[in-house]
DNA sequence: GTCTATAGCTAGATAGAC
DNA sequence: GTCTATCTAGCTATAGAC
């Protein structure tokens, strides 16, 4: 009997969730053929590149997704900017599964990740501190003001996510969600 | 001609910085012998339980540093807070290379290193918690405010140290100290 | 206490059937 | 497009000489 096509993000989702637990040096080709639903070598039909290659894309998957769920909520003048804020915290919200789960930028910036895939990390994330940038020029911040509070808002998910995983609670990112949505308020 | 015995600092400080750089399952026992100046057998000589009994002895090291660097400076009653405060930092600030180094809980609290070494990773951030905790009773908080300002603390360190190492400059953490000394001025 | 040499295994990657 | 079976390299760990 044939197999059906596993769709391509049910692989990406798959990837993204070994890749983040375990980074690169970690994320076994078993563990993440089990993950996708996929025997090894099907995954490297997909990807010809092997590792490397499933890296690159869970990165661009990603960026795709700073770029929807967060560049383009805290930029859409539509809205005021109170609103594109408390959307794009729900997002991130939902994407770290309430302070559960890490960020893959933080899993991949170190060990062979940091090595193979720097350049594209610090692209995605200057993509999500641009966006926090122009949300604080939106509440009227001048520019170095606006680029500070973007740092600020990114360390403190980024360090609560830290605390919370260590602590087993999610209490510290919740509160740090919570601070960053005051800090913008008009 | 005999070899002169390795002394357990060269050790321990080569075995750290190899787990900081590339967590538990990024760390082979080829690079760790060679970080020690000691050879695979050798290594085993010395830890017959191996990587586990390595990576053990490293978070033992850490959990001590913490203890006389941190701890023990920030509740040594007989200096100042705000002269306690800015030793700790300047502690801190050296162990992490002032922001070019990663900390050794973020790099083992994930892949296999969060599931052999949880506990004792939690301990050491309570440590690092309850230092900071008693710094801020002694400046005139209430104990739950000293316990958020200890918490947010230590977020803007490891945050700060994420940006840092991503962006490669020390300016995020070097931002992030001063910051935390001026949230404990009296 | 340190070394060379190697065992035993699992990793990433490939060949070829269906 | 997915699979089973397999290759080779690198891994953790051990044996035994000096």
């Amino acid at each position: 009997m044939r197999m059906a096509k596993v769709s391509d993000l049910e692989i990406l989702n798959g990837l993204m969730s070994v890749f983040r637990a375990k980074g690169y040096d970690g994320a076994s080709l078993n563990e993440l053929a089990e993950a996708t639903g996929l025997k090894k070598a099907s995954l490297y039909h997909r990807f010809p590149g092997g590792k490397k290659e499933m890296t690159a894309a869970v990165l661009d998957f990603m960026e795709s997704w700073v770029i929807n769920k967060v560049y383009n909520v805290l930029s859409d003048a539509k809205i005021a900017p109170t609103e594109r804020l408390r959307e794009a915290l729900a997002n991130i919200n939902a994407v770290y599964n309430e302070g559960r789960e890490v960020c893959l930028y933080r899993s991949l910036s170190m060990d062979t990740g940091m090595a193979l895939f720097g350049e594209k990390i610090e692209k995605g994330i200057n993509q999500w501190l641009e966006s926090f940038s122009i949300l604080g020029k939106a509440v009227g911040k001048d520019k170095d003001t606006a680029t500070q509070m973007a740092k600020q808002s990114f360390i403190e998910v980024q360090g609560s996510l830290v605390l919370s995983k260590a602590m087993g609670s999610t209490e510290p990112f919740q509160n740090a969600i919570q601070q960053i949505e005051n800090r913008y308020k008009t």
